[in-house]
DNA sequence: TTAAGTGCAAATTATTTGCAGTAAG
DNA sequence: CTTACTGCAAATAATTTGCACTTAA
């Protein structure tokens, strides 16, 4: 189910979101989901995928399509620091470990996260989404 | 418990953490922690702040002392969005709601949130902080 | 042929830093 | 006296934006 999205994720996919399937974007797309993989990128580590790739990609259109990814719901944006901008192919609610001093983010086991209750929202409004960011130091 | 923190943030609590007790930081742990209220702070609210409270400190300071009093522990930085740092009065792990339309912060009441598994922490690594951010949209 | 997308460079936003002056121990 | 702190202004970092050019429909 989220496997198809590596087959999917071509022209057709890009349009159904009502984007157009430009070549910056399919590069980018075959990057993110290419092998049906997970994956965890910033602006510059896309970036410097695209370059490794052989794909000519600008900077700024690597930011452009991470926001619009985004916005159609094909990538959600994980805070874990003030600095820099972590964007993942997984959509789902799931947690994440965040490496404090590699500042290295990963998926956490899903299935050993069990909240058995959660608080309401206020009225007025709803749970757009819940973020479980785990944060690791190093021992030893 | 926590109230007591207000009575103690002055010029003793400040220097068992190895801070001078400056009129800056004096004034900044006064209008954080004086009527033993917890609080979510961005560095221009807390400058806004100082200002409206006829307090002279530079928004330089108010970026320094943040950054001080989170390392001594007296603050929490929650990141919530890619933007802008918040501080928290309240340093234990606890939940927060987050108003994505407006960016304001709060907390969440910590004794609806049941996590009854938590994903262990991988090893060479232990964890320093768990975040749990409840993101809302308005409805309506 | 026209509306959307790209890419450069300049602009913005949040934050940090260098350093000369000021104040606390 | 000496070292930490403050505040300005300049520097930095990540990201966004204006706009002329290109490309997809």
């Amino acid at each position: 189910m989220h496997h198809s999205q590596a087959k999917e994720m071509g022209a057709r996919w890009l349009e159904s979101a009502g984007l157009r399937p430009t070549k910056q974007r399919l590069a980018i797309a075959s990057l993110l989901v290419g092998d049906g993989q997970h994956r965890h990128v910033t602006a510059e580590s896309l970036f410097e995928a695209t370059q490794a790739a052989g794909d000519k990609v600008s900077l700024a259109t690597v930011y452009n399509t991470l926001r619009s990814f985004s916005e159609v719901g094909f990538l959600r944006e994980i805070l874990v620091n003030g600095t820099k901008g972590y964007f993942d192919t997984n959509t789902t609610n799931h947690p994440h470990f965040f490496w404090e001093d590699t500042g290295q983010l990963q998926d956490a086991p899903e299935e050993d996260l069990e909240i058995a209750a959660l608080p309401a929202a206020p009225k007025g409004a709803e749970i757009s989404k819940v973020d479980v960011v785990i944060r690791l130091r190093s021992k030893g």
